[in-house]
Formats: structure tokens, C-alpha cells, sequence
DNA sequence: AGGCCGTAGTTAATCGATTACACATGGATG
DNA sequence: CATCCATGTGTAATCGATTAACTACGGCCT
């Protein structure tokens, strides 16, 4: 910056100010000094500018697992629409692991983003206090904590999951296999409860974690257990129990009924193809973006709470009833 | 900073050596400080060093697609092989776009990343010259570009698109449709180059953008056509040929024969399951990451060809050879 | 006792920007 | 013609760390 303020015969100040688009340099100086930086081809440095400013323009997101596509959807919504605000986004990967995700927080916090989203791998809120309590912008994404005073962004499957369980009853089926998320996440925990609350007894539940390997083992113990329709609470879970169903060569829906939670561009090519229930991936990530970015600028946003959707394609006998 | 040297009763030159484990420090002022920092809650400003050290400990990758898993496979092994040196990862999402790709890579230069991971979208080789210029280090990962003159990381897939290119002839196809990448990157080009080597007048090649769209419509000209065996250069595509084969009521192998690039978790959960040429990605991510590194550290790492392996699975009429 | 040396710690310059304040210039005003 | 104000620019402090150069303090040797 010293050398385009000499080659342009000005102050340091005055290249600040041209680059700012404050009002006070005169045109033939505003010329000059960007004459000089195209010549010395001169780059901002963002770290000295934030330094001073102490805004780096940039949200950081922890989330659970970059190689889940439901995660990666809201990755990708997320920087979307924070860039169309010109900010830039810096993704955290957890692992679904509350100490990297701890770590993560704790690196974005001492690289001093202006805001965090974070999808919390467990609903202890002891991070999120650690969060608030540095006074850093915090928006929660897809899961809570437990007293969380944060807005939260969540899509909301209580309406699917009840429909969706109606209907197993309905088709006859009276051991529903549940394959759900760890109990200590907020999503494994609700989504659970909804289908308790519907079909009692006729549930049977198994945790997984939210990954394949999980997904098989759960579906290979319900199947055992007699099940003859599982419900399953992730894609990821859901392709392991997929997995499972085709090795032990048996026939969706008429072995076995199937739905899963997340839909995935190639569900409707299986055959049948799989019913499920879609989250809006795109509209949580922009609308967790929007909100954060209004918590930064002082506003105070509402929780947001989207309407996952029933989305029936054949895997649950849907034709036959 | 100057709180927690107060608060212990030393400089602040006092505490950075401790924070920064340098020998100087008595156990008991080290101590003091310790307890300082813990009681003051400190954390270092990551933007304050970095400006002082001009060193972030920061990676920059910016590749074309996060929602691609193929690209999120290696963003995740990059993060991984990363993280384990005490680098973070920032990564750039250029969507296809030469522009986007651009723009990214500016403001992580503008961020002083220690080195950056590019998968060019273009083989146009002026953005590489421009980093190169700046003297910050870069390795090419999945694609190159013209002349390129630092470290590429990719797969070498002629071996495994010969061997399924004679089989596909082995099998009588005599119109093998080839839906390839965009002609202007060079794993769109270097492809298709191997399959019209050895497939001659056989192969006819429609060229898509690497996304799903391109792929269905690509299929359907093919199909169109008169192709009996399609090959796909990349997932995305193949989900889209994929769509296009099913709502034409098309039957796998039978009526058309398919074949894929990148493998994908669900391709094996289809029926028939999926013929693919299966990339190395978590060993591309992490030699990728390793050679810049290593230049990063004035190294010169030699470029990494990691071989793609042809994995037959049926939907080439593997069973009927 | 005096000189020397190693060690622990301090002072102050520095990284590259932003910006409050001071200063100079020139035109309008009484 | 002196005064005042607006305007454009420069000076220098500042953000929060790192680190070279310096100082103070003991202990050791002769």
C-alpha cells in the first residue's frame, strides 16, 4: 500500500480512502491512485484490514459430515446467500464429533468470523454458552440444545412423520422398524418421539449414528426382530439399510416396506423407487444465512421452522393400497 | 493480550512465549501466565499473528462442485490430511464457473492462505500464472491446465476406459454413445481421447457441464441416436443418463448398456448395480494436500498420477460375457 | 572484590491496513 | 481585505500479536 501511495504521490490515507469509496479524494487522485494499483498489481490485505476494522466478513460453519448431501445442500445454500451479501463462508467439518467440533468453533472464533452457524453434533449446550458468552453472532442450524437462547433454524417432520406412520398402520404393517439418530441430538430425539406418539407399541427403535455402517447393522437387527417396514431417520442410515434389505435379497415393498428421511436426487431410480421425507436443504441453509446476518447487524430474528414434506414414490406399498 | 500480561504480572513479550512454547519462560512465570489466560478466558487473535508471521496456517481449495460428491469425498480428505499438519481449509465453491473460480481464488489470496488447491474449471492457464505470480504456492488437483507449471494431483483412467471400451466392443456394440465433460477441461478431453483411440468411428461423444441436466439430455440424443452402450464421464451426468434411461422405460443391459466415472455409494444398491471407473478421491485429496505442503514447506513435489480402477458390476451385460 | 557470562524478562519496532485529527488551500462573505 | 468555511490530503495512532535488541540480576571464577 506504501509503494501505490508513493507511485501515485499520495498518502497511504488517500489510497485507503479511494479503495473505501469515501467521498473526500478528487476524481483525478481517485484516477491516479487506481492507475497505481492496476500497475503494481496491489492486493488489500484482508488480515491487516480486518485487523483494524475487526470485521473479517466472514461466517463460519460447523457442520455434522460435508460427505452427507443433505449437509453439503445446506453448505452450498448457505454460502450462496452469503455471498450475495458479500460475505464468504468457512466450513468446519465435525465429523459428528462434539470435539472437533469444539476445536472448529474455537479455530473460527480465534480467526474472528462475524458470525457462526453451527450444527450442533450433540444437544449439550455447553459450547453454545461458550459461544454467546465470547459475543460472537450464533445461529443453530437442523438441531437445538437443550435451553438454547439462539435462534434456530429446523425443519419441522412431525406432520410427514405422522402421515407417513398412518399410512404404515393403515397398509397392516404391526412391527415398524425405526432406525434413528444418537438420542443426545435434538433430531434424533423428536423425530423419534413423533412416531412413538403415533404408533405406540408397534415401534420398535434402534439408534444408529447417522452414518451407512449404522444403518446397516440397525436394519439387519430390526429385520431380525421381524420388522416389515422400516422408517429411517437419515439418507445416510437409509443407504446402509438399503444395503442390508438388497443382501438379504429381499423385495420393497413386499418384504419389506421402506421411507427415509432426506430425499436424494437418485431415490426415485431404485426400484421401486423410495418414498421419503424431503427437508428443504436449500431454503434452511439461505434462511439460517439471512439470519444470521441480521443477528449481526443488531436484529434480533425469529426461530425458523420449516415444513419437511411426505414425498410417496412406491417403496411403501403405496401402489397396493 | 496486554490484560493477561497485567493480570500476571509480566510483559505481553512474556506471554506470546509462553503461548508460544519458546524456551525462555521460568516454569513458575509460565505458570502465572497459564493461569492468567485461563482465568481472563484469553484467545489468541489468529488475524493478529498471522499479519505479524505472515503465516495463517491456512489452505485455500476452491473446486467446482461441492454438491458433486466426488469433489466432497476430496474436500474431505484434503480437510483430514490438513488438519493432521495444524493447516484449516477454506474452500471455494466455483460451481463450473471460470468466474466464480476467479473471484475465489482472490479473495483467498487476499486472505493470505499459505497455498492453494485449485481444480480449474478451464484449461486456461491465466488465473494459474496470476497465483504463480504472486508467489503463493499451488497445486492443480483432478484437472490441469495448459502449460501448467506447478504440482498436479490426478487420476489416470485410460487403462480402466480401454479395458471397458474393448469389452463394450467385445460385447458387439457397434454405436457406444460417450456423454464427456466440458471440451475446454482437460479431463473432458483427455477421456474421450482414450475412448476414441481405441473405439475409432464406434464412439460417438456428446459433450455435457459436468451436471445432471446435461447428462439426461446428452442420453437422450444419444439414445436417440441409435447408441446401444452409453459411457459417462463423471456421476452427476450418469444420474442424469440414468433418469433418462428409466423414463424411457429402457431396460439395463439389456435394451442400452451403462457405464460410469466416479464411483458413488448407491451405484451397487441399483439393478442392475452400476459398471464404474472408480477414482482414488481419498488419496487424491490427501496427495494433494501432502504436495502442497511440501512446497509450501520449499519442497518441489513431483506431480501424483494415481491409476482409476474399472469395476464391472452388470449394467454392461458383464454376466452374458 | 571485580569482571564476565548466562538467563529471564522488558522495551519498542513491526506487520498492513483504517481513521480521527490537523493542516493547507481557495472561494465566499461581511 | 480580513475572516470563515468547505474541501481535499497528510500525519500519526491504532488494531493485537511477534521478536530483535537491550537490561537487570545472580552466580562463578580468579
Amino acid at each position: 500500500m506504501k509503494d501505490v501511495a508513493q507511485h501515485a504521490g499520495v498518502s497511504t490515507a488517500t489510497v485507503s480512502r479511494v479503495l473505501n469509496g469515501h467521498a473526500a479524494p478528487t476524481p483525478e487522485t481517485r484516477e491516479r491512485v487506481l492507475a497505481a494499483i492496476e500497475e503494481l498489481g496491489y492486493r488489500p490485505n484482508a488480515l491487516a484490514r480486518s485487523l483494524r476494522t475487526t470485521s473479517t466478513q466472514t461466517l463460519g460453519l460447523v457442520i455434522s459430515d460435508l460427505l452427507n448431501p443433505f449437509f453439503a445442500e445446506i453448505a452450498r445454500a448457505v454460502e450462496d446467500e452469503a455471498r450475495s451479501h458479500g460475505y464468504c463462508v468457512v466450513i468446519g467439518n465435525a465429523d459428528e464429533s462434539a470435539e472437533q467440533e469444539a476445536t472448529y468453533v474455537r479455530t473460527l472464533l480465534d480467526r474472528r468470523v462475524d458470525g457462526l452457524l453451527l450444527c450442533p453434533a450433540t444437544d449439550d449446550p455447553s459450547l453454545v454458552r461458550e459461544v454467546s458468552a465470547g459475543g460472537v453472532p450464533l445461529v443453530l442450524l437442523d438441531r437445538t440444545v437443550r435451553g438454547a437462547t439462539c435462534p434456530v433454524v429446523r425443519a419441522d417432520g412431525s406432520e410427514a412423520l405422522t402421515a407417513l406412520a398412518r399410512r404404515l398402520v393403515g397398509a397392516g404393517h404391526s412391527r415398524i422398524g425405526v432406525i434413528a439418530g444418537p438420542p443426545n441430538t435434538s433430531t434424533g430425539r423428536e423425530r423419534t418421539d413423533v412416531l412413538t406418539a403415533v404408533l405406540g407399541g408397534v415401534a420398535q427403535i434402534v439408534h444408529g449414528d447417522f452414518r451407512q455402517e449404522s444403518g446397516s447393522q440397525a436394519a439387519a437387527r430390526l429385520i431380525d426382530d421381524g420388522a416389515t417396514a422400516l422408517v429411517v431417520m437419515d439418507n445416510l442410515m437409509g443407504l446402509g439399510a438399503l444395503g442390508e434389505i438388497r443382501a438379504r435379497g429381499l423385495q420393497i415393498p413386499h418384504d419389506i416396506a421402506l421411507a427415509v428421511f432426506d430425499d436424494q436426487p437418485w431415490f426415485p431410480l431404485l426400484d421401486p423407487p423410495i418414498t421419503v421425507i424431503a427437508q428443504p436443504t436449500v431454503e434452511m441453509g439461505r434462511a439460517a444465512a439471512r439470519s444470521l446476518l441480521a443477528l449481526i447487524n443488531g436484529q434480533q430474528p425469529d426461530d425458523v421452522r420449516l415444513t419437511a414434506k411426505l414425498v410417496l414414490r412406491g417403496s411403501c406399498g403405496e401402489a397396493e393400497l
